[in-house]
DNA sequence: CGGCCGTACTG
DNA sequence: CAGTACG
DNA sequence: GCCG
């Protein structure tokens, strides 16, 4: 009984949860009126870890008396709030995102204090009729209302507000900050009032007492951003980095060389396979903190961190020289700078010079020595240099259009073509396939993101579209969407069907696309499937807008496959890109290959083309992504947990 | 020194 | 086949 | 460019 504090019973907020709506459902919890959180979807993230504070129980009541639904796991597709006292890193990573900015727009973040305030001003109810019989008439009432809830005072996270606010802006130039300054920090306005609430604690306000535990660095680093504006070292203030250091260097140190490590075959301890036939198990064991598993893919990353944003900024544009380039020792360059910004972004303290650096995993000689020459400096005289040139402006350039990589784009520029009125007119001779026109023709539209809602509105219109053709099909929306991201690069859908009554979904698609066409739904066409007609496993890319007036073009990929293969197709159309490499890499040391059929054993390989395949192999696991995650040893994870990328 | 994911569509 | 794209 |  919850409401027993003297015999102390510890609840973990799964338990009191449960606990909850079992009395809910057995009459036995008070149901004031009114139920103004009807319709609410919760996820509540409590300070701490384990043990619920009291003031977390009564408030978890409060909601589920009010008519909130609890969610144990924090799930992005159905949440309507989340209810965080933690800061924005903490939250970041309790949830399993990189960053609040990743939380769906629709989303609304609150702080503990939400709940005092809308029991004080709707707490008997607005405009609430009571009825001759004694009941309420509710018709009339007011109900708590989007502004309650963009309140500054209730906002958890003002860098969400900003984001919101930011929409409509274009990204800002990048700007060119010398050694030794800071960026200016935005006036921020503060974080929480505080307000005199009715139970509220000013002790657990701010400090997430970083209890017993030992601190994760995403926990140290949250601390860092909230001493000054989010996510930047403090100008001048009372946290040193040494301080920091002395508690969390030496676990953060290791985190991402560790995970790092891993993604390349050392080892994990529930699974303990010997996949490196070195036999010295033990180097690995001597880390006694690590998380439970070092393997890339079996640990959700913690929050990206700004930290050491101008290192950062300054290694992408080592990462776009080289991208820019057609050859192959710099595309592979431009894959190590990538991974560098990857485990750069995860190391929680900042990097004071080049030695630091050097201990990261994925940080070379070279790169480390170009951090160096960066603190030192102020610039890296090599990016100077290339950036002179001016072939990678155009690159980049002419890569924005669809259909053009790096090859084009560099002949282009090589041809004298420098902007896209070069490429529209044709100059130098220059021709362009039908999907590189269209890439030209919405250029704007197709690198745009867009906002969460308009993909799934567009996914709305799509899928009684597929069903109207057979009711049995299985449609989903795939990608960054099924990760939960507020924003969408596109639309990716799969398309499957059951097969236990003996028919297919067979010619599905060539049907899909001209009905998607009739309907105005989709526009133009990238690249078709090869036989739509009959095949059980195609794909079509092509781009789509809302049947609207002035509404912009945006991609859409549609996928059919078999219905044996829906695991692995989910996980591979899930992503991101970064994850299923990750899986990949793991699934072919342990002697298996991924692909988006199934996992499959004993495929051998002509050992002198590399994706030529001498033998099929056995397909072990498809039908369920979580068969997959078993048999490669990696703990499941939501698809919003699976970001390893920006 | 070789590997760095594995596949589908275009022309 | 090379080039480009997808996650 | 980094790693084994």
């Amino acid at each position: 009984m919850p409401k027993d504090r003297k015999v102390a019973k510890k609840w973990t907020a799964d338990e009191y949860i449960d606990d909850l709506f079992q009395k809910k459902d057995a009459g036995k919890l008070p149901m004031p009126n009114p139920p103004f959180f009807l319709g609410m979807e919760v996820f509540y993230l409590p300070i701490g870890q384990d043990v619920l504070r009291d003031i977390d129980m009564k408030r978890y009541e409060r909601l589920v008396s009010r008519g909130a639904v609890l969610q144990r796991r924090y799930d992005p597709t159905t949440a309507t709030h989340i209810v965080s006292e933690n800061g924005a890193k903490v939250t970041a990573t309790r949830l399993g995102i990189n960053s609040v900015l990743d939380i769906p727009e629709h989303i609304r973040t609150v702080n503990g204090a939400f709940l005092g305030h809308l029991v004080s001003c709707y707490g008997s109810g607005t405009h609430v009729r009571t009825l001759p019989n004694g009941r309420k008439d509710y018709e009339n009432a007011h109900w708590p209302g989007r502004e309650d809830f963009d309140d500054p005072k209730l906002a958890a996270f003002t860098e969400r507000i900003k984001k919101i606010e930011e929409i409509p802006v274009a990204p800002p130039p990048q700007v060119r900050r010398r050694h030794g300054e800071r960026r200016l920090s935005s006036p921020q306005p503060p974080a929480r009032s505080d307000t005199e609430d009715e139970d509220e604690d000013p002790r657990f306000k701010r400090n997430p007492t970083k209890s017993r535990q030992l601190p994760t660095p995403s926990q140290s680093s949250d601390i860092i951003s909230r001493s000054s504006s989010p996510g930047l070292p403090p100008t001048s203030s009372p946290t040193p980095y040494d301080d920091e250091k002395a508690d969390s260097d030496p676990l953060a140190e290791f985190y991402s060389k560790a995970r790092e490590e891993a993604e390349l075959g050392l080892n994990d301890e529930s699974e303990f396979v010997d996949y490196t036939n070195h036999g010295h198990k033990r180097g690995v064991r001597t880390i006694t903190h690590t998380p439970p598993s070092v393997w890339s893919v079996d640990n959700p990353r913690p929050t990206a961190s700004c930290l050491n944003q101008d290192i950062i900024d300054e290694l992408e544009r080592l990462h776009l020289i080289h991208s820019s380039r057609p050859f192959e020792e710099d595309a592979w360059r431009a894959f190590s700078y990538k991974k560098c910004i990857r485990n750069i972004k995860n190391h929680p303290i900042r990097i004071k010079n080049g030695n630091e650096a050097r201990q990261i995993y994925g940080v070379g000689e070279k790169t480390a020595s170009k951090i160096n020459e960066f603190l030192t400096t102020g610039k890296i005289s090599r990016i100077t240099h290339e950036l002179s040139k001016g072939d990678v402006a155009a690159v980049k350039l002419f890569t924005g259009i669809y259909g053009v990589g790096s090859h084009t784009a560099y002949n282009w520029y090589t041809l004298g073509l420098r902007t896209l009125e070069d490429v529209r007119r044709g100059k130098g001779g220059v021709k362009l396939s039908p999907c590189q026109e269209t890439g030209l023709k919405f250029y704007d539209d197709i690198n745009l993101r867009m906002p969460r809602a308009e993909a799934e509105e567009i996914f709305l219109m799509i899928k009684p579209i597929a069903l109207a053709i057979d009711p049995k099909l299985s449609v989903d929306i795939m990608g960054s969407f099924r990760r939960g991201k507020a924003d969408c690069g596109d639309i990716d859908i799969l398309i499957t069907r059951p097969i236990h009554d003996g028919k297919t979904h067979a010619g599905v698609m060539a049907r899909l696309w001209a009905g998607l066409h009739k309907a105005r739904i989709l526009t133009e066409d990238l690249a078709l499937p090869s036989n739509m007609e009959d095949s059980l496993e195609c794909t079509y890319r092509g781009l789509c807008s809302l049947p609207v007036p002035d509404s912009r073009r945006r991609r859409i990929d549609i996928l059919m496959l078999p219905w044996q293969y829906r695991g692995a197709a989910l996980l591979y159309y899930t992503g991101d890109d970064i994850f299923n490499r990750a899986m990949r890499f793991k699934a072919g040391k342990m002697g298996y290959s991924l692909n988006q059929r199934g996992l499959y054993a004993g495929v051998v390989r002509n050992p002198n083309k590399r994706t030529e395949k001498t033998n099929q192999g056995n397909i072990v696991a498809s039908e369920t992504e979580e068969e997959i995650f078993k048999i490669l040893g990696v703990p499941w994870q939501e698809p919003w947990q699976r970001v390893r990328g920006a």
